[in-house]
DNA sequence: TAGCTTTGTGTCAATTATACACTATCCAAA
DNA sequence: TTTGGATAGTGTATAATTGACACAAAGCTA
């Protein structure tokens, strides 16, 4: 829970960064943490932005990705993917980045490379207003999202693909759920992934039949309908699952 | 047909290179266009390695990517994507390849990420003995690479990991053949690519439901043998069927 | 002309996908 | 305490897809 320091006996390389796509689920929708850049960039563009980072000459990409999210909210073992790299000469140098550029980087006008990455937190544990790091900091729900600063909407575009892709071939959306969650709100996690309706029942059949729910004695409080069952996830069916292999949640 | 000359006015980035898996077929295995160093590297480790370059300032990835293309085989508009960034920062600093890297590179010692792609080539549209460029470089069949330059295996693995998963869910291996084919060298390639054994007539079945063959009415000739039927793939029927949206393939 | 090699073809059973509607349970408000 | 509102939870029938499997036809060669 607790950030890094700054690296010691380190220096920033300039011309390469990394920036995250940090999804959260907020049980009705998919949401993204995004860094305010505050009043300097709105009179220009977008205010939001990915958070990112140049990385460090002694850090692999990976590390560099866990450091950005470890900086901004404290969160350690987070499931985490490279999407790719982006790298158009003038991708940083719209009129409406460079004030703020200008502010953050010690060369602003060098290129710079980044390499993007995804990553899925569970939003019951990081609320950016409880945390002392990036005040400036806000889920917002990726539906909403309309333009962000730089390329990062681009990057946006293909985090989403990724996920959306990836999720048919892995359950990693239960990244995105706390310990205990309903088969609906399940149901809706995949549906917003997924960006299409999802029949109730053909859902929940196939689900189940992975085989890697437990469910708990347990049902939702306080509910004003109907309180729904809770289930976990089942770490150890699912890694034997994924050794006997298996390929296709076809949805 | 003609190799870029090498640009004006641009200069080297020395932090950021491009490396290209590019694939071909040679009717009966999956192959890749390798570098062979040489002597000078062989006393230290493997002599064949990935093309790639660092990229100029200029480009864009993509351009790089086709650059280093172009520049080895004269081809161009050939299919290329990517596959993602590998930046360990020893990456290329193994015994192994520090002399080679000093022969060629003005700053052997800098740390450089590079972005591997890899690009589908028609074999019989490029052989190396016949090309004035680069006469150290050869087709190897993938079932026989065992080991790389610098992290080259581990991208060629990732390279292989994703045409696997691509072709799954876009007939994108018909850049690997050429104009006329017939359905089992299609078969074959789909067998190299997946790398296991697929049933002869359920893959016929399939593929023919997907309405994107034409069969010409010609056959193959001076095969001890019956002789099979040519097939071209029809464009127009693909781009069609992927407006109307399809997902999978599902060998 | 006999033999070798690869092509090209159909069916059946099992599995999987899709479409679809009503009752049960809890809370809240009257 | 009863009623209405909201969501949970459940099964079946039809269509489509998958997977397993074997033999005759065509051309070449010796």
């Amino acid at each position: 829970m607790q950030h890094n320091p700054k690296k010691i006996n380190s220096e920033l390389n300039p011309n390469v960064s990394v920036d995250c796509v940090i999804f959260g689920f907020d049980l009705e929708q998919l949401t993204v943490l995004l860094i305010d850049r505050g009043e300097i960039s709105s009179a220009f563009g977008p205010r939001m932005a990915l958070p990112g980072n140049l990385i460090y000459d002694n850090e692999n990409l990976d590390m560099a990705a866990n450091r950005v999210l470890d900086e901004l909210t404290g969160l350690n073992n987070i499931y985490l993917e490279q999407v790719g790299a982006f790298g158009d000469p003038d991708r940083i140098h719209k009129e409406s980045d460079r004030e703020w550029l200008k502010s953050i980087r010690a060369e602003p006008e060098a290129r710079v490379i980044t390499v993007a990455y995804f990553t899925l937190v569970p939003m019951s544990d990081y609320k950016p207003q409880a945390s002392s790091f990036a005040k400036n900091a806000d889920w917002v729900p990726v539906s909403e999202i309309k333009e962000l600063a730089f390329d990062h909407f681009e990057i946006l575009q293909a985090a989403k693909d990724k996920l959306k892709q990836k999720i048919k071939i892995q359950p990693i959306g239960f990244n995105l759920l706390p310990e205990k969650f309903t088969l609906s709100q399940l149901h809706r996690l995949y549906e917003s992934i997924l960006d299409k309706p999802l029949d109730k029942r053909n859902f929940r059949r196939k689900i189940q039949k992975l085989d890697i729910l437990t469910s708990l004695s347990e049902k939702q409080r306080g509910v004003p309908h109907k309180p729904s069952l809770l289930y976990e996830f089942n770490e150890e069916k699912y890694q034997e699952l994924t050794q006997t292999g298996f390929d296709n949640f076809g949805f």
